[in-house]
DNA sequence: TCAAATCCCATTGACCCCCATCATTTCCCA
DNA sequence: TGGGAAATGATGGGGGTCAATGGGATTTGA
């Protein structure tokens, strides 16, 4: 599951987006069929994942102590304020109001792939958010220190199937 | 795998530029057929990888804090911005109109192989460029500490594929 | 009963598949 | 070693297909 680039859907009346192809190809194997969303705390954005990346948040902030206060502000900034959305027939999702006011989205949405997640913006205040973005790693002269390779065999599937598919 | 050489195609009036046998031969064991393409921080030129350096990239990320500025930034720049192009069925991709403007590419595409990755230039820019690298290595007197001979056995395939080809 | 969500179908345009041609390299044999 | 034939890779272009979109119809739930 990886999701890279930049797609930009339009908002239609109905406060419908498609969800990128390539998006739904990388959830494919989701017992959900559908996205989560969530507001970001940094960003005027909305950030995306899978429902078992959910299910890695929830399981993440068990580990924090269960009454400390970062857990529970992370536990109602995220799990409480997340949006459990479904695809209609066409891969599209309805945007709650809520958040389409919070992102300041109007007539379009930019899916930009960070990975393991993913965001959602209005187009316009991304794009030169991003341009700074790229500005300051250049600056920083900012390096990514690579995983050993041998984690990463060509072919390989990072999550193997359950049985069937003997190719 | 490992990219080497510089090849120059043709970009043609529908956007595409076929990816050099010998890059696609390299490639020809990942699950996605196709490259990924971002733009350089440092040059007017596009990098190239496979999907499993894609993956990479993303492992690594995955690894920084969560919230960290910098993790951010390289989100933004590099798995925001990346293209993910398949090939078509004579080993072609589609150039995006985006990549082709940032790379001032006109109608010729110089693949150069990077070992690990790839870039992509316009040739006319490339040349002169190349040509002061070469300059500053002879000035400079560098050399190159290699890994020991033990580590590269020769004949050995990185990755020996399922069963057939006995050749 | 009304509003909102879901389903369904129509339209459109970009992308992908297919084939035809051309250039180059490789191979074979004289 | 030279020439010609065959194979392979690169290039050009037409047309079918599918993802994205728009809107109506039906269902669901408050």
């Amino acid at each position: 599951m990886l999701f890279t680039g930049t797609h930009i859907h339009k908002l239609d009346r109905k406060g419908r987006v498609s969800v990128p192809k390539r998006f739904r190809a990388a959830l494919d194997q989701e017992e959900f069929a559908g996205i989560h969303l969530y507001q970001s705390h940094k960003e005027s954005a909305l950030e995306g994942c899978s429902h078992s990346h959910m299910e890695r948040i929830a399981a993440s902030l068990d580990e924090l102590d269960m009454f400390s206060d970062e857990a529970d502000d992370l536990a109602d900034t995220i799990l409480g304020s997340s949006h459990m959305l479904p695809y209609d027939g066409e891969g599209r999702i309805i945007l709650p109001a809520e958040l389409i006011e919070f992102a300041r989205i109007e007539d379009q949405v930019a899916f930009v792939g960070r990975g393991r997640t993913f965001r959602l913006w209005n187009p316009d205040i991304f794009k030169p958010l991003q341009d700074a973005s790229r500005t300051r790693t250049l600056n920083r002269g900012a390096t990514l220190k690579l995983k050993p390779m041998a984690e990463f065999p060509q072919g390989a599937r990072p999550v193997p199937p359950t049985g069937e598919d003997a190719s």
